[in-house]
DNA sequence: GAGTGGTCTAGACCACAGA
DNA sequence: CTGTGGTCTAGACCACTCT
């Protein structure tokens, strides 16, 4: 995939010469069309074969960028169907994005969560830092209890750059996961997440909408989430009442 | 790789037909190598060619058997150097098995570690039920405080069953980093483990050796260590005082 | 320079999905 | 049946390490 400098093939090859391995190449050009929405969520992408002829490498290749997008969830393949961009599915969100156990062991979505607020106003300090924001910019915050089993678990704080998310108020419908709703009506994907955890003691809000007592320890998740293009679009505190659950990592 | 019934070629071929994928076999042969001890950790395995030829796969099937066995962290490569058989060093343990960031994000082994008890006992019900025991087996158990930065931080206690861990009492001197300990001295390789958080009100004891009041929250880790034959060998539970430090994961 | 893993290619066959 | 991704092979060349 050497280009050659003096005969252009056709609508000219849009891979730089000189960077590191052929098949990295080949898949950052993959994940730009994906970023800049040529290649939005769920797309079926051409086939192994019609990639490698189109930028001018071998099949081989081409499968190694696209085995190293499908370990990083950017791509879900399937033997006979071919090749599709990822989008956030329940079942993605359940094991991707949500590692709460119940006393079981069982990892189960949230029944349903109760909307408490949704305000539009400008970012504070910590928000700005979080997000990347400039001064003066907008959030989005919402504010929920999410309930599992038949009892409110999470106290919930969701704050979004309000640019990326026109016309999100109050009136909207928020769903219970809500990567699948950014995806489909903001055109954000969510791709990654970093959290921190700690132990806190409840407010007397905290405790009176989880059903304990005030100072009870809860578990604190921290959450920055963040987009293919790596900028952070979600700052998110998960307040929970881990009496009855737990958070659940693995790790190699 | 198929084998003839007919044809011995010389010690005879070492992976049964039938199976999964032929390099998911080779896999499979490999980690059993490691397993049974002909391949302890820090070996330096033989070449690609050289393993290709030995049990009469191609050097590319080898390859990513080698290749899968390196994301899973069974082996380390070095272009030029060879295939090694992964090791516990401080910087595995810091990346793989230690999840705790101070207040700037950095991430920090402990400095020292303060050893409270080394006990040798009759395992309880959920020690049994944690480490796989059979009734009345035993355990060894060692209590200690670990420091971050100036402070005490971390209460940590760790039950081990006691017929792996042959001769280790109060005399063993037992360093920070314990899983490079098991390895060497016990021959018991540490390969992944499963991590539950809670958060927990301290108790007295807790509160007086880590500086805190009672009640005070506790960001509670439970893990469960497993050997490459996915036998559990470890139960500990640390408690960390949460105020300055997180536990942070990454998830995608 | 010899030997290692890393990349790239080319071609064959298989397993699976869907018309 | 055709087309897809999954596996296996063979061979070439490159980048790196060590002697």
């Amino acid at each position: 995939m050497m280009i050659d400098p003096h005969t252009h093939s056709k609508p000219g090859p849009e891979i730089a010469p000189g960077n590191g391995p052929l098949y990295r190449q080949v898949k950052a050009l993959f994940i730009g069309r994906m970023v800049d929405g040529q290649w939005p969520p769920g797309t079926r992408l051409p086939s192994e074969m019609e990639l490698a002829r189109d930028i001018d490498v071998s099949q081989g290749t081409v499968r190694k960028a696209l085995d190293e997008m499908c370990q990083d969830n950017l791509v879900i393949r399937h033997q006979g169907r071919g090749t599709f961009v990822a989008t956030h599915t329940a079942q993605r969100e359940l094991y991707h994005f949500f590692h709460i156990i119940d006393a079981k062991g069982v990892r189960q979505l949230p029944a349903h969560s109760q909307l408490i607020s949704v305000t539009r106003r400008r970012a504070d300090k910590a928000e700005t830092r979080n997000l990347d924001l400039t001064a003066g910019a907008h959030v989005v915050v919402i504010e929920r209890i999410r309930h599992l089993g038949a009892r409110p678990v999470i106290s919930e704080t969701i704050a979004l750059p309000a640019a990326r998310f026109p016309g999100l108020d109050q009136n909207a419908d928020i769903p219970n996961e809500v990567y699948g709703f950014y995806e489909q009506h903001y055109g954000v994907t969510i791709h990654k997440a970093v959290e921190r955890l700690r132990a806190v003691a409840a407010t007397g809000d905290e405790a009176k909408a989880l059903g304990l007592h005030a100072g009870a320890p809860l578990l604190e998740i921290d959450r920055l989430a963040k987009t293919l293009d790596d900028e952070t679009v979600e700052w998110r505190v998960s307040r929970c009442d881990s009496r009855d659950h737990a958070y659940v990592a693995e790790h190699t």
